[in-house]
DNA sequence: CGTAATTACACAAACGTTTCCGTTGTGGAA
DNA sequence: TTCCACAACGGAAACGTTTGTGTAATTACG
């Protein structure tokens, strides 16, 4: 900063001896007197040495600091995986930037373009929404940049990538709605490209067909994350003719989004419609009725996608890997289906 | 990183001319003909050069780089803290770094002391749970880092702060309390030590002492913020002989944890007792009933704060001001006490 | 035409480290 | 005594920039 602060040279001034004698001594010891490493170590800690990360990456070529590209950090499944990330970096003494794109695919690029691959040690990548090209990521990677995927992954790029189980998820979430005797059941879908909320579609159509249930196309809509987009989606499926007697959302905001405008037109959960979601959102515990859910273990997703980055950051050339984390259904009110006579 | 990636040198090398000439026609391209000038830039483009951030730091000593300390990242209210906090940032161009002291004094501490001074340009903070000293956050300033404070300040720290209107906020609520009638009124309040908690604490206090009404010491729980907190405090309230007819508590969490508290000992909310809490989080809307909160503007918190802290970067010698947001409630179902006869 | 001003560039130092290599001084072995 | 090994240290290059200063070549001016 502005004002100086302590430097090797400051120390090495003090004792009277050179600098890489200092430097030595704060290192690997070897070449150096007990006496005067001693005196060294004394000094840097009285003086509150602390070296300059900056000197250190110029000439070490790494930079203790990882990259996070992710598209929103203010949702609850996003800042838990945050969290995990955090907690294993800071254990491995790295430090953590995050880049948000916003879900735009453009403020996605610009950031990556902006970004000097001397600047980072790795980078942990969940796409945005728009994100329908891997040629950004895949010319960082050519630069030698470690990347890793969590998440939203994208299916061409040859590299580690850590996801949930959404297809085994979805499927059980549907099977479960299917086994409580619902009959009608809709999905509140994600957005189409992104390939997670594919999964979870295609887990939801292949539990439709394996029991043997019509598949209708007018009980599937695809659109955002948003709560909004569940209240309006809902909405609209409540002008069905026979109505759909239960839901299956891609995330726990739309299942609320859903609930509220069933809530709105006098519908009850689980009577009328039933309805399982996906994420176990601390929010899906505190609903009326409590939200039946899938278990999405955002924090493992972030400790695990770290510690898969710090391997490939390690080991250069280490086999990509991808880990799929299993769901695990989590079962309240809202899909527990009344026993009729 | 490990492949070396294109530098200064290597366009000065192709062009046949000196880096210093490169260095100035990629900036202020004085002394630097039109023609070179456009050379340089076209080959830059070209070769998609991105300066070396540390080796730019290291001369100019300035990082382009804001660290964040908090206590945790994973709650509705500081990831919504952070995201305003990304915003400004991004738009200045700047990263931020994130250091999480996870309610921890000494890992704050920590924290602090590995940080090199020279690593960032300036630091904004919200202090641990625990944190009852502020002499960590102190010598950093002395070594000339810009420090501004938001939500969890430090007394006795002469910088920039920004926090909510707590105390106002408090007041309000506990004074809408009163008005529809609740007469027992408690306040599940915060930690003792962190100063918006108390600030909240004697909001609560002052307006029962305005509105002539009595104080009870077992009417007021100090504990932390979580929602098992919530639970264990009220079912502590409902043990009381003369119950508690209205609750204020010190954030959403624990209001939560309120009503699960009630919802398991069979109280109605509001018909038997009111509750009113802090913070306005998305969870507050879907809630049965919907709870009466006041409204925390988290966003604006982040982007103020960070726009402070740009102020204080730029302008050292600036005077150093105290920013308080407004606190507006907001009145929903979990209040409003029906009308007896 | 001679001198001064200007243009366009190169050189080199500096930022704070790490690390390779060279140098000094001491002691022991032959 | 001479030679060598080794311990303990200093010097200097390097990492990729920025920036102050030096210096040719060109232009302008009286």
């Amino acid at each position: 900063m502005k004002h100086q602060s302590v430097t090797i040279k400051h120390i090495a001034a003090a004792l009277n001896i050179s600098i890489s004698t200092v430097s030595r001594a704060l290192h690997d010891a070897y070449d150096v007197s007990s006496e005067t490493r001693r005196k060294v170590l004394e000094l840097a800690e009285q003086l509150e040495y602390n070296p300059n990360p900056f000197a250190v990456s110029l000439v070490k070529h790494e930079t203790k600091i990882i990259g996070v590209l992710l598209p929103e950090i203010a949702t609850p499944y996003f800042s838990m995986v945050v969290k995990g990330i955090q907690d294993v970096a800071y254990n491995a003494g790295f430090n953590v930037m995050f880049f948000i794109s916003d879900e735009s695919l453009e403020r996605e690029k610009l950031i990556l373009k902006k970004l000097s691959v001397n600047s980072l040690d790795g980078l942990l990548v969940s796409v945005s929404i728009e994100t329908n090209t891997s040629e950004h990521i895949q010319k960082l990677m050519e630069k030698g940049l470690p990347v890793v995927f969590f998440d939203r992954v994208l299916k061409d790029i040859h590299t580690s990538k850590i996801v949930q189980d959404d297809y085994h998820g979805a499927f059980n979430a549907t099977v479960h709605l299917i086994q409580q005797g619902y009959k009608r059941i809709a999905h509140l879908a994600g957005p189409m490209n992104l390939d997670n909320a594919q999964q979870r579609a295609q887990g939801y159509l292949d539990a439709l067909t394996e029991n043997n249930m019509e598949v209708r196309k007018n009980l599937l809509i695809y659109s955002s994350f948003s709560q909004e987009d569940g209240v309006r989606d809902m909405s609209k499926l409540l002008g069905l003719k026979p109505l759909p007697d239960a839901i299956f959302a891609v995330n726990d905001r739309k299942a609320i989004g859903a609930m509220i405008a069933l809530r709105r037109y006098g519908y009850k959960v689980p009577e009328h419609i039933g309805i399982i979601s996906f994420g176990n959102t601390p929010v899906s515990e505190v609903t009326t009725p409590p939200l039946s859910t899938v278990e999405q273990n955002a924090y493992e997703i972030g400790t695990k996608s770290c510690q898969l980055l710090f391997a490939h950051i390690k080991t250069p050339t280490i086999e990509p890997q991808t880990v799929v984390m299993p769901s695990k259904l989590v079962i309240r009110e809202s899909s527990l289906r009344p026993k009729m006579g």
